[in-house]
DNA sequence: TTGAAAGCGTTACCAT
DNA sequence: ATGGTAACGCTTTCAA
């Protein structure tokens, strides 16, 4: 392993100073034209890179944000990736990415290495926020698609409540009035999204009384379809708790002999790209994941720079119904 | 912008000096239980974290990697980008993700960046070879999915010629005569799938001869079939560049009455997760998309080290036929 | 067990 | 236009 080449030996090459060394390379002015370009010469020969570290240390300006995330194959969080790092570059802040493979020892693993890297963190966490606060020794921390009860954290929450009750207008418009759910069964309550389906059922004087539960997956989807289809054969349409899972729901529907729209109707959750991806095209209630992604961006910036933080009701990312063809 | 704690204040308020600070925090033997204590406890009061830059130039030992992508929308860069971040961490390195956005200027700004922020680059990159070399200034980079001209860079290459074949064989024996393909049109010249697909097709005895372009989309790929039957009808297998456009083709098939993989059967490229979302889930000639990721940066991590380079039949990634059930 | 001093590679500030 | 000196915040010797 080679010696670090640094600014001194380009100096020595150049015969220059290290001061006129950094001139050139920084563009600052009031510097000769020919001693710049045998810098850059002395450079290129040398392939000398400048020490992030000695710069960052004495230069206080670079910008690093931690992206936490449960798994970057699931589309889901790739689309609020996505617009994190659109963000994070617009500010010209750098993104390192963990992906903590949706494990707690993963995610406790990420957090204790996370403090030492980045300058605030930005994701999806399950630890609680006394557990998470122990390790993050007062780094910023934007919490997405969760409630923060410390005032020491910070969150962007998803308010879906409208969309659900327009999805299950929409559904009752066309005349549907058996509609199921399929909820996510990987906590231990029933999750939010079946509560705002449940209210607008309510609110139609529908009963919410058929709900299943499906892993995060496709083939968990359509399996939880194909058992809940079974105990409930006269539903008409199902609202799942994400898209990943109403993917899964259009497929049995097709192996069950049950064409969708027509005989079972299909929303999802989310409104990701891959609802367009399906056949027919998944109706959802979307959410703009790209503004999430960005929003966490925005407001650990905030936290960063001591800024006020936005208001509470701009950290929230509003559903709308996205009719497409499963409806 | 509260001034940064640094571990002189630790120091001062615990009462000790900034070494013992380190020794506290660093888990170094040779220090008193109440000590450290102390110490641990000033941290936690004064909210200190360490400063990445100042330790990063004393230890040389974090490493990071800067990922390139074109577009993190795009499922076979996720999936690339899954297997490089697990390696990554697997090593304890740290990655930073740059999406392109499929922009050469972009790209440009992008290894500008990228230069002074990290160790070593992987990725996707379109310039030439030239450029990047002068804008890299001598950092490791091994280039994804492009075969490299000069020694000084080091690539991860895709070997399809074997998996084509297999999948024209694999279609033949299911009796198909006039198989199509559906290349991608960006690049000015046919691709290389293209000529493995003709190798194939010629090893028969059969002509490549409907060949269509699509655009790198699902709508690309569906306008790109609609347009190849149009042609010609007579075709009952269409071959794709990938799996995205042949997401498309599935699709446009449906539209055109034609029945996978009854009436038309369908072959893919890449093996994406994706592909078993449709239905039917789509044939492909797959790729170990994590391994590809995985190789880079085991790639990158030996650059760094100066260690001998992985061979070059190793630096490659083979693909496979993998029969699902659109043909 | 603890502390003092040196140094990591760079830029900012003040001379010249 | 260029160079000298002092930081930046931390860990690593080496002494005490």
């Amino acid at each position: 392993m080679s010696k670090r080449v640094t600014i001194n030996d380009v100096a020595r090459t150049a015969g220059v100073s290290r001061q006129t060394v950094s001139r050139a390379l920084n563009d600052k002015g009031e510097i000769d034209g020919s001693t710049k370009q045998r810098v850059l010469d002395a450079v290129r020969e040398l392939g000398y890179r400048p020490s992030r570290f000695a710069r960052g240390l004495v230069r206080q300006d670079t910008t690093t944000i931690g992206l936490v995330i449960p798994d970057l194959l699931n589309p889901f969080f790739t689309e609020v990736a996505a617009g994190a790092l659109e963000a994070a570059r617009a500010r010209g802040w750098h993104v390192i990415v963990y992906d903590t493979a949706g494990s707690v020892e993963e995610e406790r693993g990420t957090i204790e290495v996370v403090v030492s890297q980045v300058d605030a963190v930005v994701g999806y966490f399950s630890l609680a926020e006394s557990e998470l606060d122990a390790h993050l020794s007062g780094m910023p921390a934007v919490l997405i698609g969760r409630e923060h009860r410390t005032p020491r954290f910070s969150s962007i929450r998803i308010e879906g409540a409208a969309g659900v009750r327009e999805a299950v207008d929409h559904l009752v418009a066309k005349g549907h009035r058996r509609i199921g759910m399929l909820d996510y069964e990987g906590r231990a309550e029933p999750s939010i999204r079946r509560a705002w389906f449940a209210d607008a059922m309510n609110a139609h004087g529908l009963a919410a009384d058929a709900v299943g539960n499906a892993v995060q997956s496709v083939d968990g989807g359509a399996e939880a379809l194909t058992d809940l289809l079974a105990k409930h054969p006269d539903l008409t349409a199902v609202f799942t708790f994400n898209d990943i899972i109403a993917v899964g729901a259009l497929r049995a529907a097709r192996r069950l002999g049950r064409a969708v729209p027509d005989d079972l109707a299909v929303v999802g959750f989310d409104g990701l790209q891959l609802g367009t991806v399906v056949d027919p095209a998944l109706t959802s209630v979307a959410l703009d994941t790209r503004r999430v992604g960005a929003l966490a961006i925005e407001q650990a910036g905030r936290l960063l720079a001591g800024e006020p933080q936005l208001p509470s009701e701009e950290l929230l990312v509003n559903a709308v119904l996205l009719v497409r063809e499963s409806t």
